[in-house]
DNA sequence: CATGAATGAGAATTCATTCAT
DNA sequence: GATGAATGAATTCTCATTCAT
């Protein structure tokens, strides 16, 4: 027995928006998966789509503390911020099951709030801030900081996503490695 | 009037499919922005999911056929054979409006049948081929193939989408450098 | 090549709705099977529902040009002509394939015009006579025309439809043998 | 209020059915006939197939069940065992609307899967129990039992058909008549 | 005349949402 | 609060009919 209805449904649908996306998910199979009846999900939420941008919001924000946890110092060099951001973002991956590849494969959609788009902005603005320093103290290429953050996070998204689906087995030191990689692909050389 | 309505009714699908997904999509508002009658599509395809399957296979087909133009001989430098690739595929994307993003967001879907899951791997099979010589010739890191793939393959569909959108400005010399990147993202250093 | 479009139609119409019932057809269907262009059955007939009306009207039509063929003269014992009505009937139904199936499965149908209703009471009227002129002369029990209609033509429908569908074997003699049943079944004992 | 939706689609759908055809009913229509809306019909039948495959074989199963009731013993004169058959399934016809009406029209459909031709068979089997007995007997016609069961069946179905629209109206006595018109048609004379 | 591709109204079916229990 | 049966609007798909060729 659950002590948190709202939970479940949220666990539930976060499950099966990773799995099958937004649209391809019905209310009555979200009920079952969180073992909830149909009409209990509208206790917590008016509507799919307030379900959803909650849920968007909430793993926004559980990803944007995880980042916010254990800080380096602003005064850390860059390449110390960027490890963080990519071993923080990966522990996230790696801690909520499906929840990045749902962020990933929903901040685009036309259901979401001007709230929800708020903080996904909000989110990559703390990958940003350490890509602009980075420029500025010359160690990251002057490219537009957007197109730099797309290299990075999307390597990242597809990378986790396959370790998630097991078409990548995520062995001792390929973390790394890969986290080396994203950096070489954004470092001046 | 159009020579070719199956011609229509699939540029019309790739839109609304790489904007709101497969199962946000009503045929009726495929057959509106084809302008045919909604039976119409019936004509051509049996229903829905074989639409989307038989567009899912003519787009990798037109961007596997792409990747297949001006090869550069197997013997030329890696280098250079991992810029034919980097280039087509982004010739590809310019060229064919919505089609990267729409094969990206779509090529995990469940609704995709074998024959289509089939001929993606044999898309991404062109990029491993690339990828597996590199690190045979102690060009590219030794990571597992799937791993570099996905940084590359998530950047790039990350960027384009991006440029799709107007969120990056395509400005000269903007690719050749972010060609750069990614190049510097897999090879060893 | 047949050199009457007209009747391939009916034809074809015949055995399909003779199969699958009127609402069970479609129009394509009828079509293909009469080798014309789904557009040539409107050169024809209006639409659909005069189609069923024609091709019924058209059977009833043979069948009682059937019934009226060698007629007996009036003056003939009721037993002769009963059997002439027997026989005259089971012989339609083995010239004409499903047609006899066709009319017992549709005289009741919502779509059946006034005038589709007329002829067939008067074909039922034909056997009615006979039946009327029997039970004056005492030969017949004395029962509504109508119920003894019904016993005589609803077991012909189903016999020669079983012999259409094989379930019963024509055997010679077995016909005599049923006719006899069905005299037995009317007449006065 | 009914206790029992399940039971009021299902009667809405057999007089339906019985006066329009299968094909010739829609769904929509038939929740209207049931005062229920279009969607709770599929909350009870999978789709409109499996609905008049339930229908069929609980008309069957009824049908069945009355002429199980009383039954003659084993050892009783075929007469009675003929009468029983033809008064029971008479009175199925007057307590069950459109039941056998229904059943008469539909039992050669498509449509129908094996369960529910296997139920009429086993049905005609009832009848065709009696009727090679009594040939064994000596005391019914040595022709083909299908015959038999033909006639039988065939003259029934119609009469109780006309006596629900009315063509046929059921006075005292007629009942006992026409059984014994029946019967004549298939005992040795 | 004949055709069959095209159509859109209508049929079957699904699903977000409500509400009586 | 919690439920899940009931609903009907929306969706997928079919088919009688039209019309350009």
């Amino acid at each position: 027995m659950s002590k948190n209805k709202r939970m479940d449904i949220l666990e539930a649908a976060l499950e099966l928006f990773a799995e099958r996306g937004y649209d391809g998910t019905t209310v009555p199979t979200i009920a079952d998966q969180a073992q909830v009846g149909a009409g209990t999900i509208y206790r917590y939420f008016a509507n799919k789509e307030v379900l959803v941008n909650s849920l968007f919001q909430e793993c926004i924000q559980q990803l944007t503390n995880t980042l916010m946890t254990n800080v380096p110092p602003a005064a850390a060099p860059i390449r110390e911020r960027f490890k963080h951001i990519f071993f923080r973002i990966s522990e996230y991956a790696g801690a909520h099951g499906q929840a990045l590849t749902f962020i990933a494969s929903h901040s685009d959609a036309p259901f979401l709030n001007e709230s929800s788009r708020e903080m996904f902005e909000q989110f990559l603005d703390l990958i940003r801030g350490v890509i602009d320093e980075g420029k500025e103290q010359g160690m990251i290429c002057p490219l537009p900081s957007n197109a730099l953050i797309a290299m990075v996070y999307g390597a990242m998204v597809q990378l986790f996503n396959m370790m998630k689906t097991g078409a990548l087995e995520e062995t001792p030191g390929l973390l790394a490695q890969i986290e080396e990689c994203c950096w070489n692909a954004i470092r001046v050389h």
